[in-house]
DNA sequence: GAAGTAAGTTCCATTATAGAACTTATATTG
DNA sequence: CAATATAAGTTCTATAATGGAACTTACTTC
């Protein structure tokens, strides 16, 4: 069966998922980001099977995550570069790495370390809130739809699933 | 073909991948952290198919993401709760979302906002390099393995693609 | 002239998925 | 007390996606 579609999800993570949501799409992202960006070697480093290479690379070419640059005619060759869409795609893949770390660190196998171009330091990604910039405990989260006043969070928590139950009726 | 399988790969991401590069354990972690517990609520509000569900929630447990607690005896009921691991995860479903606000976002519906329990205040995550606070330029960085000096960058790069190539060898 | 390289494409066996119907154990309603 | 409802699955079938290997095409290099 075709896999389900969230692309019209009410849902910004649903929505992303379409494309994210895969176990070979944020590996070439991130290869992208390493600075890998041809078809051979992508096949060779992920170990992945060139005809779902192929059709990984062309959805994330269309999805506008990758950008296909000509680097050579006859014959023509083609590798592969993140676009703006891309790198934001790669900060997704950042905020997996301090999860990664924490829950299937391997200390006989070092991890792989970020740093800045720049000033050569170490970059360690975390998800913080924008506003006061402290690390977001998801334990205190709730959700609610948009531009409604905040009140207590089981009037809201009410509201949401009233709200998401209305959107989902009118897909269907 | 039997899906590959990253959990023995020497890198967090690809580990991570495993259980969190789906397109439906990212949904149920969401929707668990949104305040759905149980297996009928699952099904209807996400439209999964009943035995995907199943295996995604056993794996979901089996992978410690979530926990299976019985509200009920007779006939036994379970309803499935986020762990610690489980909450690291959903921080890193809510780095998806400002990109999904960036990139998907549809003036005719609402986007799902975040607030604080406590404080009622809106919590608008990012991705940010811990020591500097700063937003990450993914552009900007460059991946090494650990514990090495910091030198030029291309150095950098070459180290790492032997310290990778020789890991990768050991695996086949 | 033979082998190598890069980027695919084609073919096949195996798996996973979506969707629907069915099961089991109990509670509720008329 | 029989019929229906609820919750949490399980089983079944078709379609689709995956992994793996072999093949193709257009050059380059030895």
């Amino acid at each position: 069966m075709e896999r389900k579609k969230f692309s019209e999800a009410p849902c910004s993570i649903a929505r992303s998922l379409d494309v994210l949501g895969d176990w070979w799409n944020p590996l070439i992202i991130r290869e992208c980001l390493y600075g890998l960006h041809r078809f051979e070697d992508f096949q060779r480093w992920l170990g992945i099977g060139r005809n779902i290479l192929t059709r990984r690379l062309n959805l994330l070419v269309e999805q506008r995550l990758l950008e296909k640059r000509r680097y050579q005619d006859r014959p023509e060759r083609f590798e592969y570069h993140l676009t703006d869409k891309g790198y934001d795609a790669a900060l997704v893949l950042l905020a997996v790495m301090p999860f990664g770390e924490k829950w299937y660190f391997d200390e006989h196998r070092e991890p792989i370390l970020l740093y800045d171009r720049l000033s050569g330091k170490r970059v360690r990604p975390v998800v913080v809130d924008a506003e006061s910039g402290e690390a977001i405990d998801a334990r205190r989260l709730y959700a609610g739809p948009g531009r409604s006043f905040p009140d207590s969070t089981e009037v809201r928590k009410e509201r949401f699933r009233e709200y998401f139950s209305r959107h989902v009726d009118d897909e269907s």
